[in-house]
Formats: structure tokens, sequence, C-alpha cells
DNA sequence: TTAAATATGTGCGTAGCGCACATATCTGGT
DNA sequence: ACCAGATATGTGCGCTACGCACATATTTAA
């Protein structure tokens, strides 16, 4: 049965972001992508909504929504960008501790399914995602939305790969 | 760093959910719990509205709300339970169809992250994942969530236990 | 200098969901 | 046999999260 691995991976899977959404949801509040948005804002100060809807893959009006609600719950500010049409987002210091905890909330849902194993388990379960991920064939796009929820106080040299499309040589 | 496990599996399960996800609306075109309701009332014929809420763990009134998009969907029927209170809810022809092709995408997705490993790296992926499952503390309901998107023409033997809370001995 | 591209905002509708309430059926104690 | 509580379902109403189509402002390129 070559599926059967296929199969405890989605249920993990699922198990997994249940308990990440639910903590997301307790810490902010609100669901859908909206803790993503919240921390995806925090990687750099650069963030603009365009670039946003691009990482959470929603449609264009539905990010200007999402950061409406971000702003009428003062976490994040529209600041003026560089170019004169961007919008420059940025988290106010309410913002930055919001994300913190779900960051916190994340690591935490997802360790409490994890220590049922032995350091050694995990440790071999560790090198087995790293590989996993990184012979993916991703773009630079596709690494920020599958890394929209990461914790880069503890995700230093993330394995995934930038380089879709681009000529082998 | 401890927790670079934790954040690594938590960034997989997104990307897992993400594409299970898509496909999921692609073939039923709906999202949601609406999915997972498919495959749960078709693993017996015996599914009531209560039960089906607590597995998808979704207020009463959303629950009444789901089946009735499947009923105008056509996928699903309610037929008169044993108990006078109870509502059986059966799949239609075009339902039992529509799940099918549901758990095949769900499988395929999972997949085509999956097969950049070796077969050896898959053995021990899902022996330690199996593990994993099987030592956590889940009750019987608690597996039904988990297994709420599971494809039970490739899960036999689910690891997961149904004794949470029983006595030990 | 002007058309196309880029980036944002808005009117409007829908899907998915929860709360509070109403109704029907079953169960257990007297 | 009867009636209070438990169980199961359905409904009115509102809200959140989202997409489509359109409008507007700025930058870029011909």
């Amino acid at each position: 049965m070559e599926n059967g691995i296929a199969n405890l991976l989605g249920a993990l899977s699922l198990a997994v972001m249940d308990r990440i959404e639910q903590g997301a949801r307790e810490v902010v509040g609100r669901g859908g992508e909206t803790p993503a948005a919240l921390i995806v804002i925090g990687y750099g100060q650069g963030m603009t909504n365009d670039k946003l809807r691009r990482i959470l893959g929603l449609s264009h009006s539905g990010t200007v929504r999402l950061v409406d609600r971000l702003v009428s719950d003062r976490l994040v500010e529209r600041r003026a960008g560089k170019d004169g049409r961007e919008v420059a987002l940025h988290l106010t210091p309410s913002g930055a501790a919001s994300r913190n905890e779900l960051l916190a909330s994340r690591i935490s849902a997802v360790t409490s399914l994890l220590d049922v194993l032995s350091s050694a388990e995990r440790k071999q379960l560790a090198t087995l995602i790293h590989e996993l991920l990184a012979r993916q064939d991703t773009s630079e796009m596709d690494r920020f939305t599958i890394c929209r929820m990461c914790d880069d106080r503890v995700c230093t040299n993330c394995p995934l790969p930038t380089n879709k499309g681009q000529h082998a040589r």
C-alpha cells in the first residue's frame, strides 16, 4: 500500500493545521489569512499590499479588506511607500506583540503533537522533512507562501529553494 | 535550536493543506468543512447531523446549513433515521462519485510533495508519522476529527488510539 | 506626451459560519 | 400514564472573509 504514507501525512497535516488555526484565532480574534498576514508583514518593513496579496494567494480586494481589518484592530499602519503608488505596511507595537504571541502559539501547538517522540526520533523526522522541503521545485514566491506562518526567530537557513524556472546551466 | 523541527512540520503541514484544499475546492466547488463533510458522510450510512457536527467541530446551525448546501448540490440526501429525531445522511450516486474524486485528489496532492523522497526515505517517514500518531492521547471523537479527510480505501489499521480518558487498567 | 502597466481603493454580492430561539421526539422518574 | 429534561433538528438574523468588476492615482515606456 504505497499511498499509506500520503494518507498519514495528510492526516497529520490536518491535525497540525487545526491546532495552529485554533490558537491563531484565539490570539488575534480573526481567522482566514489574517494571522498569516500579520506574520508576513512582520518579516520586513517593506511589505506592500500587492506583495502580500501574492504571498497569501488572495484577490486584490480581499487583501485590501484584510489590511483594513488589521488597521481597524490597530495592529498595522499604512504609511507612504517609496513609490507613490505603493502603501508600506508597518506593524504597530501592539501588532508586533500579537505577532510574537501568534508565533509562540504556533510553535507550542506543533510541539504538543511532537513531544511524544523521543529526541532521536524528532531529529530523524527533522532531517526527513528538511530533505523533503529542500527538494521541492519552488520559486521565491512559492517559498514566501509556504513560509507565511514561519517563525523567523527559530527558522534560520530555510531549506526551500528559490530557483524554480531558472535555467539549469 | 529545538523548535526547528516544530517550525519545519508547521511549514510542511501548511503546504500540504494548501494543496489539499485547493484540489478539494476544484472538485466540489466549495470550501470550508464541506469537502470533509462529504468524506465523513461516506464512511457509513448511519451519519447524523449531530455526529457530523462534532466531527467537523462546527456549530449546530452551521452544520445544518452545510448539509443544506450538500443537498442542494444533489450530493447528499436526508432520510429518516431510526430515532424519529435523527436525520440519516446518505450520499447520492453523484455524491459518492464526488467523494471518490475528492479522496483521489487529496492523495495525489500529498504524493506530489512526497515523491522527491526515495522509497527508503518515505518508508522511514511513514514509520515516524505512524508512531507520532499512535502515541497521541486521542478520544474516539478526536480520531474521527483528525481522520475526517482520510481515505478509507488506503488507510487500513489507523494508528490513532481511541481510549482517551479511559482508566488505565 | 500619451498609452500601457502598476498599485491601491470601493460597491456589491456570496459562502461559510455562529448565536439565539423554536420545534419535534425520546427518556426516565413518579 | 404523565410530564420534565435531554436529545436532535430546523430557522431568523447577523457577521467575517472573500471575489468580481470597476474606479482612481502613479509610474514607465514608446
